[in-house]
DNA sequence: GTCTATACACCGATAGAC
DNA sequence: GTCTATCGGTGTATAGAC
């Protein structure tokens, strides 16, 4: 996890395959179940019913599998958002996206990662903007439809969305929920108003 | 940071002293700059100046040190937002206390830890749990002062406050930026509103 | 595409000397 | 209070056979 990137000679499988998926999945599930300490090629090969040589036929080293896990998870993610930006009600939908987002352990885990692997912070970093984008450009447009507008700008709304659906998820997986009721009725009444049902 | 906790027989150290405070200091930086898979008894040994051994002169276990380095880091910032709650303008010194916390890099690795570390995770939950009444009763003092409350509750704040000033230090770390002096710009008109310079 | 075998470094934790 | 020495285990990564 902390080596330095280096070309390897060794002969290697091309992405895209079922097993190669296996890796991702297994990787995803190791991560959020036991943390980015136990993300070991020896962990994933066994949790996934390989030998530990296999995982270096498909990644380079642990890293490049961590920022390719990561990768693919954005991906979709950034898929469901379109969706939901173009959906009938926009705002509804980005709030459903940015609440029922990937389990809290498995972002925490990158997080942590992204302050230490160079490229997983790039994609990271590449990810908050693009999904910020499409949320503000969606929010803004909805909003114009509306002649009541409460004054609050589009960014500042969907950093609000983010931010509180995130402390909402990870807080509820740890057992905390003081506030939550109150600021989910917030959210609530504010689409509502803006994009009744 | 995987084993089960066991009693020792082994001679220990009371908690308290200068070389005890070193240690958790240097697990912080360690934490805080190269992740906790690098937080190992070598490493921090090597960063305090002192033989791995010592480590385990003062702590039973790794995960025992974690665990009380973020108890005293916890206890220090349980203190400033109490100092801020009893303030002349403590809706400002609350937001102040928001977005100066400890560094997001930190948290990170603390909110990773803590979804495996048993007694961290009850120590984590805890804190929030401190926090946010801590937090509530100010705010709601605060606003039944003022005549125009905007129908917000008091737990709806705290918790915005809370979550949205975590997301603007953990961006800001990064260099993400989006959205961020909209944000800023909405909860400065609400303070300018409720709590007066 | 998957395996065995292996290199070398580092880990947590302990025993016991000074 | 701090040290040397050591245990058994696990980490990344590679060479090369099937």
């Amino acid at each position: 996890m902390t080596r330095a990137a280096k070309a390897t000679s060794r002969r290697m499988a091309a992405p895209g395959s079922p097993t190669w998926h296996a890796m991702l999945d297994g990787a995803e599930c190791v991560l959020r179940e036991e943390g980015y300490a136990a993300l070991t090629s020896r962990r994933l090969a066994e949790y996934i019913g390989v030998k530990q040589r296999l995982v270096y036929y498909y990644f380079q080293t642990m890293d490049d599998l961590i920022v390719e896990t990561f990768d693919r998870l954005a991906l979709r993610e950034i898929e469901r958002l379109r969706e939901a930006a173009s959906s009938k009600r926009p705002l509804r939908e980005i709030w459903e996206v940015c609440i029922h987002t990937s389990d809290a352990r498995l972002i925490a885990e990158f997080m942590a990662l992204a302050n230490r692997i160079k490229k997983l912070r790039a994609e990271v970093i590449r990810f908050i903007e693009e999904s910020r984008t499409i949320q503000v450009s969606a929010l803004s447009a909805a909003l114009k439809r509306k002649s009541k507008n409460n004054g609050i700008p589009a960014a500042a709304l969907a950093m609000l969305a983010t931010s509180v659906a995130l402390s909402l998820t990870r807080e509820a997986e740890l057992g905390v929920t003081a506030g939550h009721r109150e600021i989910v009725a917030v959210f609530e009444a504010f689409l509502g108003e803006a994009e009744p049902k």
